[in-house]
DNA sequence: TTAGATCCATACCCAAACAGTATCAATAAG
DNA sequence: CTTATTGATACTGTTTGGGTATGGATCTAA
């Protein structure tokens, strides 16, 4: 089976004249006669009743029109798909992002990307800020938005946001009460925490941070997502440090306590790949710039 | 565009190695290459990147895949659709049925149909047992439920159901409280009846019908469906004589009173072509007869 | 009734498309 | 440095598809 058969039976099949129909797809009527023919003979069904005088569609004919004529509109709709990525309209954009930038900054990202190319399409897979850079580096993303400066290995950064680390604990925890807590007061909590085999560079960081204030950083339990991390917060099992972004996540029984140290932030990058050729991801950079100032 | 290259891009895709995707093809490797540079110069953009050793999909390549993958799916699902044709479990129905069928035996027949055969379509019409007869003849449905025989026509029919007239009147109307009436006591009211210009030979038979009892059946208003002269009768604008079926729309205000008089019934008939020659036309009546005995 | 017009089908021809074989060029592995 | 692997190229024979000319059937009009 053949589009150009298909085509020329959609053509028939609505003018139900073959000299009109051969004159719309711009060719002459025998070659129709004997496509319309091939085709009847492959699907092993006549299309049309004809009379010297009269053609009109058979059973078959009218069961066949309507997916046919849809096939050949779908088949047009690819058409229009490779032409808009030819244009720079279209294309397909490969994002890894962190899980705790999922609350506020992706969304917005995407929301403002979305907005300026309606025509681009999304692959996106949740991944910590190493694994964004291995993927960058292997070629499996061509986006990420992660905390982790990927320097020396070929990886251009854009800072996105620079947010505030906060203490997520449980209602029922002393620090429930306060408004804020400095590190140095953390000494003899069980902390929870991001699995460090899958983001080392956060546990380093993190762990640098508390160090600084002679606080061991050594969560008991660690999982790969917030939700989960939070979870267990609210539970009372623990407590977790956490960039500020996940706030708008609030389950009832948790609360969220700043920190006073000012060292205690954490940066989201947009990083891509040094080389990057691809207009796409060069003018996704760009608007990362006017969406996210400073 | 041509789905044979389509397929060819498809194999390449999912192997990632021309080698085994022209094996999968059954054909050779230097073809499938050469039809994939065709392909990739007709729509101008580059599907892989091609290494001596190495084979991967570019972005154009990603985002044509999935669409390339579902053209090719529904381009199988046709063929599928022309087998079942072929075998006879497919195919489409053009049922042509009066409005008054619709509340039980229209909805019980095509039950019947589509379970024993689900891939056959239906293409459903609404029309008086004229307008069916008419239809049947220009061949523009295969199938009539209606009230009227075509004898002389080349119409065959076959028993579905005898129904009771009944008589519908608003509630507060003096016959609402009767259990039944004889068609004698109408002989002062106003009736609301079916259009008799699109339905003549229904309007006939009542006419007949209540001139046996001496009354003029002649309605003051007249309607193209049910739910139109049921909702007149219920605002007490005038009483209706309809087939026993409608009682199932029964609106607050609105009552059913039985007739006494014996010829006061109608008959459904399944109407086809006497010379109807498709295998589901004549399983279809067979099927009524299972369905519909007596 | 007949001449003309209309319309789909058939016959024949030529050009373009396509698949096969043999072979080359580039790269990776030992 | 040799060998195996893999995609690209050159060349050839066959198939496919479209064009022109024409035939045969049917409807219309004089």
């Amino acid at each position: 089976m053949d589009l150009t058969r298909l085509r020329y039976f959609q053509a028939v099949a609505e003018e139900l004249h073959f000299g009109r129909a051969a004159e719309r797809l711009h060719m002459a009527q025998p070659p129709l006669s004997r496509q319309i023919r091939a085709l009847e003979q492959e699907l092993e069904v006549d299309l049309f009743e004809r009379t010297t005088r009269t053609v009109h569609l058979t059973e078959a004919g009218r069961l066949l029109y309507p997916p046919v004529r849809q096939l050949l509109l779908d088949a047009a709709a690819l058409e229009r798909r490779v032409a808009d990525f030819r244009s720079g309209e279209g294309g397909i954009l490969r994002l890894g992002f962190v899980d705790s930038s999922s609350y506020e900054t992706m969304p917005r990202f995407l929301r403002a990307h979305r907005t300026r190319w309606p025509a681009i399409e999304y692959e996106l897979t949740s991944m910590s800020s190493d694994e964004q850079l291995d993927a960058l580096e292997r070629e499996e993303i061509d986006l990420g938005i992660g905390r982790t400066l990927g320097n020396g290995r070929g990886i251009h950064s854009t800072l996105l946001h620079i947010e505030r680390l906060v203490v997520a604990v449980s209602a029922d925890h002393p620090f429930a009460t306060r408004a804020s807590i400095h590190i140095s007061e953390s000494a003899t909590e069980s902390f929870i925490g991001f699995d460090r085999r899958t983001s080392p560079s956060l546990h380093a960081q993190l762990r640098g941070l508390f160090a600084s204030c002679d606080v061991d950083y050594d969560p008991i339990i660690e999982a790969t997502e917030y939700t989960t991390i939070l979870g267990l917060v609210a539970s009372g099992q623990g407590i977790a440090v956490v960039p500020a972004g996940v706030q708008s996540f609030a389950p009832a029984n948790l609360r969220y306590i700043e920190l006073d140290d000012v060292a205690a932030t954490s940066e989201l990058l947009l990083l891509t790949r040094d080389n990057e050729r691809s207009p796409l991801v060069k003018r996704a950079i760009e608007l990362a710039d006017e969406v996210f100032p400073g």
